[in-house]
DNA sequence: CTGAAAGCGCTAACAA
DNA sequence: TTGTTAGCGCTTTCAG
């Protein structure tokens, strides 16, 4: 015998389907008489009954579903993120489509169309690209979603945004604190939110200490990688312009920092300090320890997974946002100048 | 106007629903004459058209979406693999539901039941326990699933397992070879199957290769965590038996080892070296970069991926396993010992 | 080659 | 309080 249906359940408890129906979902089951509902949910458990969720969406046209865009799983910072969502959609009944983009917006698309043809009720969008008309037309369409790690430029969408700009200054404070003076950034790439918002609070952090505001101290990797950083430091050693500290735009190019260090036998903290950002795991085990700027990552899946479920049980809901205070987590990476 | 639905094609194209049915789908489009086909597509092309896979799934029992069971997301180990089974799911139209079980089995066992009344067609299972009646249940139900990491215990699945024994010879092969003989095992726990495979292959390489072969040197981790394999290289440590190499059960109890060496004094690879198991990112920036196992994380997900879609095709195959070779990284925290 | 009709499992009016 | 009826969007016999 395959899995029951409801009809096994209502054929042997002696009722109308539809009857079953109301007894065994806990928001109709008002309707129904006690002793029939208890009836009915004691067959449906002898019988081992589940409930088609498919056959339900395809009547409510609710799928309990929702999507999450992500660029690359393989990215340290999305699984807790990832795994934030889930914990708060699976006792909420909803489970998550998850999909990579590797931040192409053809394969964005492409994997959006697939979502929606799915029947996500909602989509939660990690990606970065910070040029999106796609999510624009999807905003039109009346397309529920939540951003994370970004605002939307423009649009009206609610968003989990760890508040980089104020990651950035404690970053950029904590340096100024130990006596550095000249400071550069790696930047992440200019087409990405989080690169240009943290290059821009660099700067205005960098005058409103007084440090010194030197055009060329600050590089663009191209991407968000360690590679790129490496790239990125070697082109600013390699200029010429003095510095003694780096804010990296994120782990990964701080990392390439590390290659570049080991490459030319620079020493640090002790000649050059290095702070990353996102406290990706095992930050902590590198040689020396990397400080950096600490991102609640699986609160920003809870809190974006969270707001998406009230979008969907309240569509008028307006658009909330939420911006998550940040920590910086102070290593050995960092020290203060030689010549302090 | 709402996402268009087959009726609206069919109408749009002077046809009835079930022809346009037909023209739609590749595998009956040959039942319809060309000309007729070429026009449904067009129209459907017009209108946006997207199937609805939930409807064609209540008809067809089919959802288009398997269960991937893993521990937790979180664990390095894992996002590759679930990365290599989406790569090879999402171009067969398939999508993955993931779910965590923390190990734990009554999550487990809660979990997969959500997962089978979302009607998913197969289970990939990334969970390691190696006691499992609840997998050997599912296999009398007939539910068509393949293990990846751990083969399973007696029942008949199809399984894609890195070789652990192979690597582990590997490892142990490697410090016999820097003139290392008395050799200490952190096993991983014991109601792993991991776990119990690379302790046993560990004993058996020691004997073979004819190195000390003393069951003192041998402890068990609680976890596969680093605190486990900390507390149990102190021990180890405590305990008075002499060793100059460990070979950790997983790259996390490798990383406890840093943890002790640091807070002992303990000059790793001088005076100490240890091998790693798994090859997790990063490993290659730790100060000494970790030697350790490696396994093709990707590759366990695509191959996983398609033996699955292989069941979901031809139901009565034979279950086809996979052992995937490793290879051994070989870092800096591996040298000679000192009294070599 | 195409249309008609039925039904996947469930829920939501409506009626009794 | 319960049963009847209809239908979500699609596929699949079965006729024609």
């Amino acid at each position: 015998m395959q899995t029951p249906t409801l009809r096994d359940v209502a054929h042997a408890a002696g009722v109308h389907p539809a009857t079953a129906s109301r007894a065994l979902n806990p928001s109709t089951r008002a309707l129904v008489n006690a002793d029939t509902a208890r009836r009915v949910i004691k067959v449906a458990e002898s019988l081992g009954y589940r409930p088609n969720p498919i056959a339900r969406g395809l009547k409510t046209s609710k799928s309990g579903s929702v999507g999450l865009v992500i660029p690359d799983l393989t990215n340290p910072l999305f699984p807790p993120i990832v795994r934030g969502i889930e914990d708060v959609l699976e006792p909420a009944g909803y489970s998550g489509l998850i999909v990579n983009t590797d931040n192409d917006p053809d394969r964005e698309q492409a994997q959006i169309e697939s979502l929606r043809s799915r029947q996500v009720e909602g989509l939660i969008v990690a990606t970065a690209l910070v040029h999106h008309p796609l999510l624009e037309q999807l905003r039109r369409e009346g397309v529920l979603m939540v951003m994370v790690n970004r605002r939307p430029d423009g649009i009206d969408v609610p968003s989990i945004t760890p508040d980089d700009a104020a990651g950035i200054q404690m970053a950029v404070q904590h340096l100024a604190g130990l006596g550095h003076r000249r400071i550069a950034h790696l930047a992440g790439p200019p087409n990405t939110s989080t690169g240009v918002v943290r290059a821009r609070s660099f700067r205005s952090t960098v005058r409103d200490l007084g440090l010194d505001d030197d055009p060329a101290l600050v590089t663009t990797c191209r991407y968000w990688s360690e590679d790129s950083g490496a790239e990125a430091l070697r082109e600013l050693l390699d200029s010429g312009v003095e510095f003694t500290a780096v804010v990296a735009g994120n782990d990964l190019i701080a990392l390439g920092c590390y290659d570049v260090f080991a490459e030319r036998g620079i020493d640090c903290p002790r000649t050059m300090s290095v702070v990353g950002f996102n406290d990706i795991p095992f930050l902590d085990k590198l040689r020396p320890p990397l400080t950096t700027v600490a991102i609640p990552h699986q609160q920003i899946g809870t809190e974006a997974a969270r707001l998406l479920l009230d979008g969907i049980a309240e569509p008028n809901r307006p658009a909330r946002s939420v911006l998550l205070p940040l920590t910086l987590v102070v290593r050995g990476s960092t020290a203060p100048p030689r010549d302090a």
